[in-house]
DNA sequence: CCCTTGTGTTATACATATATAAAAATGTCC
DNA sequence: GGACATTTTTATATATGTATAACACAAGGG
């Protein structure tokens, strides 16, 4: 018997029972997600071993779920959907997706793939853990320590600290990281609202917040994190 | 620019000019086999960093190229097939392809699933660096090292930099310089502040400031950056 | 030799960007 | 609906980058 783990998202019941089958007849555990939102909830809370993932969802979009996952989630995401337009695969792809199979699908196929997957991620199994300084930064987990001790974000100062995790030692414009933390759509100016979430960032991850070392200020470009 | 090797097995001379054509444009180096025993003697002695491999092969069977291919080569190999049998899939993703695509594919969909593949095998295409001397310049990521060490600027003093490592070897006139850095709108004579940040750039980046051997003065003209 | 012109360096004033605390608004969970 | 945590806004102090002026220096020409 195995204990890996793989969330199924779909939201049509019938084709969830049918993968469930497909993938305990292989020896995997599954869990469930109707939505956008369960899927990100599960993947959080569970930390499956891969994720299944339909593009048609109601509620969040599947492609919004790849890109949300993927700013902390390292591991396989395979992409089942119904969508053959040769933009959606490419999209998929290049977001972070570790495969793309159109339904229907072949069973067996589906399998041999999903072994591909699980196997190729356990020989490159790269670390997840991204260390700076004296912090050490779990992305999956979301566990953050200080030479050792847990630190506590709360969500939008970890969005945050996981983007400049994700992109260190580049300098990341002010824009860019209003958008990355914000969305798109956010009309208003949230320039002055950054430099609060980086001040509270540097309280809690500087050795001595009125000397950053870490998370360093570009003057008129944005910030940096790192090197 | 990439110098990503990618070898191409296929018997068919047109398929490998309309796969050479594919790859070449997204910068990728080809080079071509059209028979088993080729494909393994290419890959042995040029060890490129992917395979493209037919299954119907005239000679070893791609199969059995597979096979023998995973004795000792680690490198993504995708099979691009007209077998579309779920079996023929399954046996060679257990076999150790990286992918599998059914011919006739789609170009756009075969590019992105090459990324894939490279990117997942950890070999990350890094962002263009310009070196001059002991000076590299990362543009995209705004850091410039020293021999190792990073260096810091100022917006004007970057813009400026970039524009030099841009342009390295040429002579850029002032007027030039005055308009890239401060846009065309400046009404303001600038070349005295031109002088000002040129001085403070080669604080920076000279090895010996007051004897400067990277930015150097054109009397009259301009500068010129490098050789 | 002195004057002119082009260039390099340093000092300083000013505008603007940034940091931080604290108050107000917005959620969220029982 | 109230207690709490989180986010946004406001206010104000501090830091930083830039333009400009003032001066130094070298080369060349009358």
């Amino acid at each position: 018997m195995n204990d890996t783990l793989i969330l199924i998202v779909d939201d049509e019941p019938a084709i969830r029972r049918l993968l469930v089958i497909a993938l305990q007849t292989e020896g995997y555990k599954t869990i469930e997600a109707a939505t956008g939102e369960e899927a990100l909830a599960m993947t959080a809370s569970y930390n499956p071993a891969m994720v299944l993932l339909d593009l048609g969802l109601p509620g969040i979009d599947g492609k919004e779920v790849l890109n949300r996952l993927r700013e902390w989630y390292a591991r396989p995401i395979m992409i089942l959907s119904v969508r053959n337009s040769e933009e959606d695969i490419v999209v998929a792809l290049d977001s972070g997706a570790n495969d793309y199979l159109t339904k229907p699908f072949r069973v067996r196929e589906l399998q041999a793939r999903i072994r591909l997957s699980l196997r190729k991620h356990g020989e490159t199994d790269s670390d997840p853990v991204i260390d700076v300084g004296n912090l050490s930064i779990d992305l999956a987990n979301r566990i953050v320590r200080k030479s050792g001790e847990i630190l506590r974000f709360t969500s939008t100062e970890f969005a945050m600290l996981s983007l400049f995790a994700r992109n260190r030692g580049r300098v990341l414009t002010h824009q860019y990281i209003i958008r990355e933390v914000w969305g798109d759509l956010v009309y208003a100016d949230q320039s002055q609202n950054l430099r609060v979430f980086i001040a509270s960032l540097r309280k809690k991850i500087e050795p001595d917040p009125s000397e950053p070392t870490l998370l360093l200020t570009e003057s008129r470009i944005g910030y940096r994190f790192g090197l």
